[in-house]
DNA sequence: ATGAAAGCGCTAACAA
DNA sequence: TTGTTAGCGCTTTCAT
């Protein structure tokens, strides 16, 4: 028995001459077009259902749709990204849009080698979670496809913007920490060199916040920023070197849940405890915040609703390109666990 | 000044045109195929440069290629699955695949809803991770697409296969756990309905194979396996209904450490501490499990080695579809933290 | 080594 | 309402 060759797959014209009809009706059949009768459709539904047929995405995009959006993550393992993809893609649920998932990881794919990947193939639209474009480069990429940008401080006529409060959420805990009788409150902050970049993106609209805040309680002398990353590692070694100083912090706030995680272990290998040698807070609210034994005080973004936001943006995007554009700012809440108590005496 | 139109993109017609050369040698150019003069490749690469071109997808599917690898995971929750994305991305880096990933959220866009829709969409390749389909669905599908599954304990002549010997990890954590004097040890299994999937799904793999490992510890009277999913609620709800048992386990063994998780907030929440009273342990050892506070004795099943390892059987299938099919096994590791003890006297 | 031209499977403009 | 047909931007024979 010779190896059989893959049977071709089912087209549109296999689907006409079955039904009797033309490729155009069953064209107009698949995209509940206007123009088809009843019973055209109903003959043209038995034969697809009968042969399975199944549209091919490169054939429709070649004309324009692929039904399918692209959303660009910076990184997997930030456990407050699937929150977001979540409220996205439920809010996508029942259209007939397919979410596809590219991610920069870490930087060894870059993002813009990921976002000209999602532009090649097509996407009806983008969702850019945190990215760190520059504004012409968002602007140039939203003028080709429909976009919402997650998480920039910018408004921009060309694409829709969803953020959260950053500063704002800053503040609530700078200003939690300091009512507790804190005053040496260190922050780690996700690195960013770029200044223009700076004022936009989340990460250092947090510790601008968090300057802020500081000023504001008259901690202007105990500010205390630690640049690494958004990442385990980066929480671990910045607070490696905060316990290091000469007067360590009575407290710690990390811009992201995640790098809270490489702070706790950092903690916990010093022999010091939470929140009686020093307290911690995070940002994000991730379940991992919520962990028993964590118990981790945290800033809730509703990256759920974020997602939902962004989702119906892109959806009203894509159907009217020139509409004006959004920008839509959610409010961050303080959730207070057990990482924060007043400094030991 | 009215609104201008999105420019037209730029095409190998372009290229051709610019370059002064037919179309087909840019093609030949931009696949690095056969037979192009040093001369021509020059003028080709200089002309696409300066007009920035790059190929659509769309158009190269219609004639093949998508340079698009899919890959399908189940749940984007799961530390774990971000380690195998991680291995799987890094052993493509510097080919010319781009990975995008489609996620069936916890049910609510079904798996073969996500397979379907990658397949439409062309893709040069898919890696399944702990699908759920049948035998037959898979195998029709890797006839369709050169595939890998990544999870199942099935060999197919049809995909490769790499999986983690989840029966002996499950054994490792018994062994260690009966070692330190238990004898009442539940499990947290992620359920699975289907009995023809049992034997080949990775969580009931490591169900069966904690059952074993009791039997074979002459533990058989005090098998107890609850039943729920590999989530932070699935672990929270089993352990609830594990610590009101009359005379409740001495160790809980979950199946992944995402439902450790949960089982830690039960734990704390019924006033109880780890590992004095009660003795934990997960598997995976994702990130989490290594976080201070918490120690989470686990099993490594290295994952970005499995993605490493799918990534590479993949290009190899993509190579030659008909190459005969590899079945990788890989063997877990145990990670003895802090979360288990002996019993409590 | 190079180029002309057919065609992949759809959609949309236009005809009937 | 229904069908005919011209492409979309590539790749790939097949000539030259």
């Amino acid at each position: 028995m010779e190896p059989v060759a893959p049977p071709r797959r089912v087209t549109i014209i296999d689907v006409a001459a079955h039904a009797n009809v033309s490729t155009t009706a069953v064209s107009k059949v698949i995209r509940n077009a206007y123009g088809v009768s009843p019973a055209m459709r109903e003959r043209v539904t038995a034969a697809i259902t009968e042969l399975g047929y199944r549209p091919r995405t490169a054939a429709r995009g070649m004309r324009g749709q692929t039904y399918t959006i692209g959303m660009m993550l910076p990184d997997l393992r930030n456990p407050f990204f699937p929150d977001i993809v979540d409220g996205f893609v439920q809010q996508l649920d029942g259209t007939d849009y397919q979410v596809l998932l590219g991610t920069s990881f870490c930087g060894h794919e870059p993002e813009s080698r990921v976002t000209d990947a999602l532009i090649d193939r097509g996407m009806d639209g983008m969702v850019l979670v945190a990215p760190t474009a520059t504004r012409a480069q968002l602007n140039h990429t939203a003028e080709t496809v429909p976009m919402v940008v997650i998480g920039r401080h910018t408004r921009s006529a060309h694409h829709d913007t969803v953020v959260d409060d950053d500063a704002l959420g800053a503040a609530l805990i700078v200003d939690h920490l300091a009512d507790l009788g804190h005053r040496r409150i260190a922050h780690i902050e996700h690195r960013e060199n770029d200044a223009t970049l700076a004022v936009e993106m989340p990460n250092s609209v947090r510790a601008e916040g968090y300057r802020r805040a500081m000023r504001a309680r008259g901690l202007t002398d105990q500010i205390d920023v630690v640049s690494t990353s958004y990442t385990e590692e980066g929480g671990y070694s910045a607070a490696q070197r905060l316990l290091n100083r000469s007067t360590r912090p009575t407290a710690i706030f990390a811009g992201a849940d995640i790098a809270a995680m490489g702070v706790l272990t950092a903690i916990t290998e010093a022999g010091l405890t939470v929140p009686d040698d020093i307290s911690l807070a995070g940002y994000d609210n991730t379940r991992f915040a919520a962990v028993g034994p964590i118990g981790l005080t945290s800033v809730d973004q509703a990256g759920r609703q974020i997602g939902a936001d962004a989702a119906a943006l892109l959806l009203q995007r894509i159907a009217d390109r020139d509409r004006a554009s959004a920008f839509v700012s959610t409010s961050p809440r303080l959730v207070v666990r057990r990482t924060t108590a007043p400094p030991p005496a």
